[in-house]
DNA sequence: CTCAAACGTTCAATATATTTAACACTGTTA
DNA sequence: TAACAGTGTTAAATATATTGAACGTTTGAG
């Protein structure tokens, strides 16, 4: 008979999680001050720990109960882009490469930006609840932010909350570089 | 002797999360299809549940484990920053400049950073839940994440769960620049 | 080879969680 | 008043988790 169930796949969480950080089960046991015994049957699913129990494994490493089962069992394994593979949102004379190919279900994106001599998003529109921010590479950036307006030179950065009506423009003669960073 | 560690609250968090339900010990089991008793032990933390019985506990409302531990009981106006108004935050053969002053109440953390020949951050430890990704500017920089591990150029890019475990090499003799982001 | 030190696993003893069935209390109804 | 149905709590019986000490295996050093 099967005491535990298994449907948490509780054991093979733990195990991942403790060979990604290269320990063995003596070592976390010995971290967390438990015996290496219930390591080894936790990640077999012969038992179903306790929550005070699994809360002192997880100080082994340390991780939080909640960031122990938010962690995504199947990370996405992509995570290295050449420059070619960033994804490339519009053309024209911006040019806006996104890391990461889905929009979905991530928590941040990244752009690497190119602005064309005169180049304008035009006024946009209030987004949804986020923040953005960036930092200038190359050449000169005109951010307008609200009732704020200024330019932006290498080395300079930006960073306000999305909601605010918000432009940028390439106010010089040279190609305009920008990475920036927006939580969706 | 106490035989749990109520450091947890695990009893408030259940009784506050039923009684803002609605239900009484004995709904909540009768859906949970559990006993009663272990409703109202949890809730004075006599027991410690474990964590097969949590779930199904839990599915009575119903509510995911992550949800549950996640369970939080709880806009300014500078836009525009010099280069020299990066906080700098890590000294050394590593620079970070970090876009705005306060690490508190953002959604958003943007960073320039330098990383001199051979420089290193170690294996880092797990993090709390976040993501994290960035663009190499200049130079060479060698990423690990978890079992993977690539040294990236100019244009290329990386994007992780900052849950894994991860690293930051400099491999070359020239110093490395990168734009960087992650959510805290 | 021989030994020592790691590794993960397993067994019996013990501690704890969980169930079942009761208890005491409250409010409602006949 | 008495009887009932609901509440949360508790005691003893049972099932399970956890410990501590073993086991068999592998790896590297002498």
């Amino acid at each position: 008979m099967p005491p535990v169930d298994d449907s948490l796949d509780l054991g093979q969480r733990l195990r991942s999680l403790r060979e990604l950080n290269g320990l063995s089960q003596r070592e976390l046991a010995k971290r967390a001050g438990v015996s290496n015994a219930v390591i080894s049957l936790i990640e077999q699913n012969r038992s179903s720990p306790s929550v005070g129990m699994l809360k002192k494994v997880l100080a082994g490493f340390p991780l939080s109960l909640s960031d122990f089962f938010a962690l995504d069992l199947a990370p996405k394994d992509k995570v290295f882009y050449r420059a070619d593979e960033l994804t490339e949102i519009a053309g024209g004379k911006i040019s806006y490469r996104q890391v990461g190919p889905d929009l979905s279900d991530r928590g941040l994106q990244i752009m690497y930006e190119r602005y064309a001599p005169g180049a304008d998003t035009g006024k946009a529109l209030l987004r949804h609840e986020a923040e953005e921010g960036g930092i200038v590479i190359a050449g000169r950036l005109e951010v307008t932010v609200g009732d704020q307006r200024r330019v932006l030179g290498p080395g300079e950065a930006f960073y306000f909350d999305s909601r605010l009506p918000h432009r940028f423009r390439n106010p010089g003669d040279e190609e305009t570089v920008v990475v920036t960073a927006c939580t969706p």
